[in-house]
DNA sequence: ATGCCCTGTTGACAAATGTCAACGTTCTTT
DNA sequence: AAAGAACGTTGACATTTGTCAACAGGGCAT
């Protein structure tokens, strides 16, 4: 059950596990099944769990006055969702974040997950995908503040195929901050 | 010369240091002086140096086919500048980081932090600081994709007074993304 | 199998933002 | 002090993107 997740701190980091980390982790963690359409964070609660993803797709938005969406993660196998911000400052989120397939998290309490940060690898596993997820948010910045939205798009595709396939198209647009609309339009654009 | 960065550093961890550590950290650093304009990271180039602001402002930013350029990070004093990836994986920067004041800099190369980080309170302040980096560039991407121009200004002088009387508008605007033609209207929309 | 909701597309029009050019002001440099 | 560069503003117009409404097809639940 916790295969692909030993498997993802190998990936991120030097340092093996021992046995008895191993094991640690295993107690540590509570597995959760959430339905397609399914909340894991409610805008308003504080964050309780960081979550990763064994299998599924979820995705994490923020909704305007005029109730328009704003996606600012897709996630799928092997991603971590949780609001840090959040979870690690025990303040209301100004997020949600829902399943949008049937999926199986390994979840964490903030105690839990201190726990476990004790391991060396752990740690350095975290810190990793910390700087990846930096990054990766600057990337994403830059692209939308300096390229036009087809672009945005064809660059999507390119990157990140998985998302355009598992997602409908009013999600992708809010992700890359266009209205479904205009991402049709582009979409009919790019075909030729 | 160093005290800045001890402050930062008790500021964002709650490990001590010790007298060897706080001799190490004097001796991993270099000193850089700026001159307004000048560059301190160049397109192309792999980012040699991680820079921690002693006194001072720079920023950082891209440059499209037009010639246009894109903010991804405004700094001043006790921030820290680098192009996190270049600076890694060793591959060319795709950024220009430049002074916009005269700049003192403390300047560390890939080696230098190594080893510094092998203090746990420089470790634990690093992973800080990236958490925030992470936080903070997820927020800003959730403005830049659900916010009007005018509301993205309003943020940035409530959150960020600093940089809009430090860095003059055309850099606010290539910040926010729009053109400074926008941001003028923008401005003078909002002192009605 | 039926009905309904979700999804994606399209058209007509509106609003936001960009482009280009001109101009006055302020700041730097010599 | 003079010259030139950088900065900010404005106007006219173009382009991009959003809004609203309608509609068709597919999939899901009962």
């Amino acid at each position: 059950m916790h295969t692909a997740l030993f498997e993802y701190i190998s990936r991120y980091s030097n340092t093996p596990l021992s046995d008895d980390e191993v094991e640690l982790i295993k107690a540590a963690g509570t597995m959760k099944k959430l339905k397609k359409k399914q909340l894991f964070l409610q805008r308003g609660d504080v964050c309780q769990y960081t979550g990763f993803i064994l299998k599924g797709a979820m995705r994490q938005y923020s909704v305007d006055e005029k109730g328009a969406e704003h996606t600012v993660q897709l996630a799928t196998e092997n991603w971590w969702v949780v609001d840090r911000e959040s979870y690690l400052m025990r303040t209301p989120s100004v997020y949600f974040i829902e399943a949008w397939e049937d999926t199986d998290l390994l979840t964490l309490k903030l105690e839990d997950l201190n726990k476990i940060l004790a391991i060396p690898a752990v740690k350095e596993m975290f810190w990793q995908m910390d700087q990846n997820n930096y990054i990766a948010s600057q990337k994403r910045l830059n692209d939308t503040i300096s390229l036009p939205a087809q672009k945005r798009y064809e660059n999507l595709l390119k990157y990140y195929p998985d998302f355009v396939q598992r997602f409908p198209q009013h999600i992708i647009a809010s992700y890359l901050g266009i209205t479904k609309e205009t991402l049709s339009r582009v979409r009919k654009q790019s075909m030729n």
